[in-house]
DNA sequence: CGTTGATTTGACCCTAATCAACTTAGGTGG
DNA sequence: CCACCTAAGTTGATTAGGGTCAAATCAACG
């Protein structure tokens, strides 16, 4: 891992929109607030594929993730559509009205410290500082909901898939790991929740993309952009559909 | 209006989402407020289809409307998609860096009040009650971003309409407005580009709703729900595709 | 009453959904 | 360590729905 939380919940600050952002990434919390998370909060594990809360149960704990991916999704009849993806460092879990406002999953496998809501809404009574740190995350996650509003918004499976590989870089460029080449932590079926696609379509784009030289994967979790300017063409929001 | 601010600016916090909630909507702020940022903003209008400002602009002012309704919209290359439509007492033009993130023009007639940024943030270091008020308004707006990304993951176009529809209706309701019919605003094409279809595929949605009975268009702009169980069936969020 | 732009309609095409068969990757137990 | 088992992912054939483009209406406005 390569920034690793010493003694508590670490939450990180990024905006992977904002490219060549020298300080992409800084976290919220001084080593004081995060001994004071740590002390109401405990480890938790799950395996790949878990279920770590359902939408409409009261919520009891956020979360805070230090390794792995979780989805956060919402079941509409059917199928279930991703409405996020959670890495390392985010926290999710926070509700507005006592009730999980979507299910979540854990995507690999995860750890991550589960914070009591009660003790933290404690903890937040006294901290004015902490408060308004939440509230630059919850922007964050205002941004990623607009992201990804936009991303749906593009018809062509390829499009989508394009940006939200972009995404995915540039999440792993601010986190300062080697961005060489894109690492996908989570499932086919997940991305395609999140993509809003099936399975078999998410898996065709994948094979135009490296048909036409634009991506070449070295396994299924793993990729290069090989034309980056047709990649960006592509995942550009500017840029039309093609 | 059924609802007309007596004295300057007003935000209205709505959750349309609440069904049955009485107080469903309440003024953010006390007159005293409204009166401090009437003295500083001034009313401007805008015909239908003129521009309020451009995405990346330096942010000069926010807005607050006073009637008609104002698309958010940014431009994907060829054509634009709307990322939201913003209605009587909302906000918009809040930006985040200096410069809008997104363009706006009025989809509408519009009557505005117009708050330069620099006085609004002048008040709001004076006035932390504000603050927390247009915080809440954020959190609305985040909502709302998540709403539309949950619309555009459904892949019927009769489906997408009837979620709008519904929006419309549950905003309609909430502003106090008779909803014995459902007003839409907006044109047809400011429609489309919300919900990421063609003015064509829209036209051809609208058509099988009415041809299967489950509305009824008096007009282009005022339509009835005759089917509410149908309706609901293919707008509710937790219901399958059809 | 004509002009202009917005909406609807029609014909055709193309992409992604579907459904099903097949392959791969991971995990399990021998 | 390998064979097996299962879940996940890929591939193929087919279909349905929406895109596209163009022609025809409609509506607002001068």
């Amino acid at each position: 891992m390569h920034t690793k939380p010493a003694v508590g919940p670490a939450i990180y600050a990024v905006d992977p929109w904002v490219p060549g952002n020298s300080h992409a990434r800084h976290q919220l919390l001084n080593d004081d607030e995060r001994a004071l998370l740590a002390k109401i909060s405990s480890i938790v594990r799950f395996k790949k594929g878990e279920a770590i809360y359902d939408e409409g149960e009261p919520a009891e704990a956020a979360f805070n993730i230090v390794s792995g991916v979780v989805a956060a999704y919402r079941t509409l009849g059917e199928g279930e559509i991703v409405t996020a993806f959670v890495f390392q460092g985010d926290i999710f879990g926070l509700s507005e009205e006592g009730r999980y406002s979507s299910s979540a999953k854990a995507a690999t496998a995860v750890v991550a410290y589960k914070i009591p809501l009660s003790a933290l809404r404690r903890i937040l009574d006294q901290h004015a500082d902490l408060d308004v740190d939440l509230i630059i995350k919850l922007c964050e996650g205002l941004r990623e909901s607009q992201r990804h509003a936009l991303l749906l918004a593009r018809k062509r499976a390829a499009t989508r898939l394009a940006m939200f590989l972009e995404l995915l870089e540039r999440l792993q460029i601010a986190r300062g790991e080697p961005a060489s080449e894109i690492h996908l932590p989570m499932g086919r079926s997940s991305m395609a929740a999140y993509l809003a696609l099936t399975p078999a379509a998410l898996s065709r784009a994948f094979k135009k993309l490296a048909a036409t030289k634009i991506i070449s994967a070295r396994d299924r979790r793993h990729l290069k952009i090989l034309d980056r300017v047709a990649f960006q063409k592509l995942a550009d929001t500017r840029s039309g559909e093609g």
